[in-house]
DNA sequence: CACCTTCCGTGTATACCGCAAACAATGCGG
DNA sequence: CCGCATTGTTTGCGGTATACACGGAAGGTG
């Protein structure tokens, strides 16, 4: 077990900036055994900075306020984080969370329903996530545990790997959406599209925009659904799925 | 002295941060009858600001390279830009070029795959959208256009305004999610996804995500369908929403 | 015409930001 | 015990957005 001590650490290999952020993400640490003994760590560092996101959002996350809080030099925080971009990658893949034990039998539109519902209810409790440069937003371990667990409902399912993959994707980039008309939904006073109404009916002229206020202008009935729930979206999307894989059945079958 | 010469500009109605924004990329320029003529505007701005975003991105758009861009003072762009966000904001909007003409019988289906391909397009000539915060993408003049005939097209469908509106929502926000993995893939060497398997192969234990693994073990069939083809997510998102006129105009006729 | 008001772009200054590099202190491994 | 790897610190550079005071330009009004 000693013949390739050096290993752990990852290579000089002139890898692109991404690439070499996800590999950074992976790297286990090499645990440090000459020098003082360390104040410091990745974690330690990563929850302080979780901790300043949550108080008060992602802006007020900089190496000076993180070190402060810390009680030590921004400068040190370089000694365990290559630099700005790996700390916020480091953050967005921590704070993705173990998934929800999502039951064998449920089937795969209920489990991934749920598996939507779940990372909503992620992001709606740390809205400061939408913030994040998307850049920063990698797969590491806990994101891919995520994705692992959509493999696994969609096990058994007539589909490729390459399309499963892009399915996942496209229910992770709904959620975002969602999550988004979700938080500012609860953040109030802050929803563009809710005032956009009333900003239009100052500004805009019904001429430009036809079809727009022909819409608005038929009131909503009241037995229309809620407006703001968030399985709308999600139903419109698993229908998707579920049309795609029927057609592939049938293909099969045929 | 006069009691309400101010009157053109937007009063100070103690709007939230977003709201003026909005309100800012709606009110109508107010032309200046006194002074030195303005050798600026909020036109030649913009244009210049986008012109370098194409060349270098949209982190190369600063005040200061914008001003000497200009042959100006960075400061002096402040007379005609309440600040970046507005900046950002209006280069977000004036880059929503006009939306395609989109002829009338074809079909809500083949129209709404038609817009949102041509949103696809524009975000893939103009790649550092995708870098702006999203906080700075509102719906000014040009964007609404786009949803104008996005309620064009639904016109005519058993569903509600808000329904409408929440499809758009979700088909925009999809565009934006293709158009990523579009543009990554352009660009090539960047995509994270890419990489992904041989990171897993590398640094991830098997064990730790099993159908993970076994999908990405399941090799691709050659007769799988194109992995990038942009049109398979766009179906499945247009099945959802056919599926679910289907299921309503069904409870109508019920 | 002269004056006044209004507006433009400039100059200067502040308060941040991420981060490169040289440094003293520390404590394990030889 | 000595050497050296590793720690956090210090100093400082170049960058950012933007607040504020200013002089000059030019139309409106006398």
């Amino acid at each position: 077990m000693s013949t390739d001590d050096e290993r752990t650490a990852p290579e000089a290999e002139a890898t692109t900036g991404t690439e070499s952020l996800v590999s950074r993400l992976w790297a286990p640490p090499t645990p440090s055994r000459r020098g003082p003994r360390p104040t410091l760590s990745v974690d330690r560092i990563v929850d302080a900075a979780i901790e300043l996101a949550d108080a008060e959002g992602i802006a007020a996350v900089s190496m000076a306020r993180l070190g402060k809080a810390l009680g030590v030099t921004p400068m040190a925080l370089y000694r365990h984080v290559s630099g700005k971009d790996e700390l916020l990658a480091r953050i967005s893949d921590t704070i993705a969370v173990d998934p929800p034990t999502i039951p064998d039998g449920i089937g795969w539109r209920a489990g991934l329903e749920l598996w939507m519902r779940a990372q909503i209810d992620m992001v709606v409790q740390r809205p400061w996530f939408l913030d994040l440069p998307l850049t920063t937003v990698l797969p590491g371990p806990r994101r891919l545990r995520w994705i692992d667990q959509a493999f696994r409902l969609l096990e058994g399912l007539p589909l490729a790997g390459g399309e499963k993959l892009t399915l996942i994707g496209a229910m992770a980039q709904h959620v975002l959406g969602e999550a988004r008309v979700q938080a500012e939904t609860l953040a109030a006073d802050e929803n563009p599209y809710d005032d956009l109404e009333a900003t239009l009916q100052r500004w805009a002229d019904p001429a430009h925009y036809p079809h727009l206020f022909a819409a608005m202008a038929t009131a909503e009935e009241p037995s229309a659904p809620e407006q703001d729930d968030v399985g709308f979206g999600l139903q419109i999307l698993l229908d998707g799925v579920e049309a795609y894989i029927a057609r592939k059945a049938a293909e099969r079958a045929g």
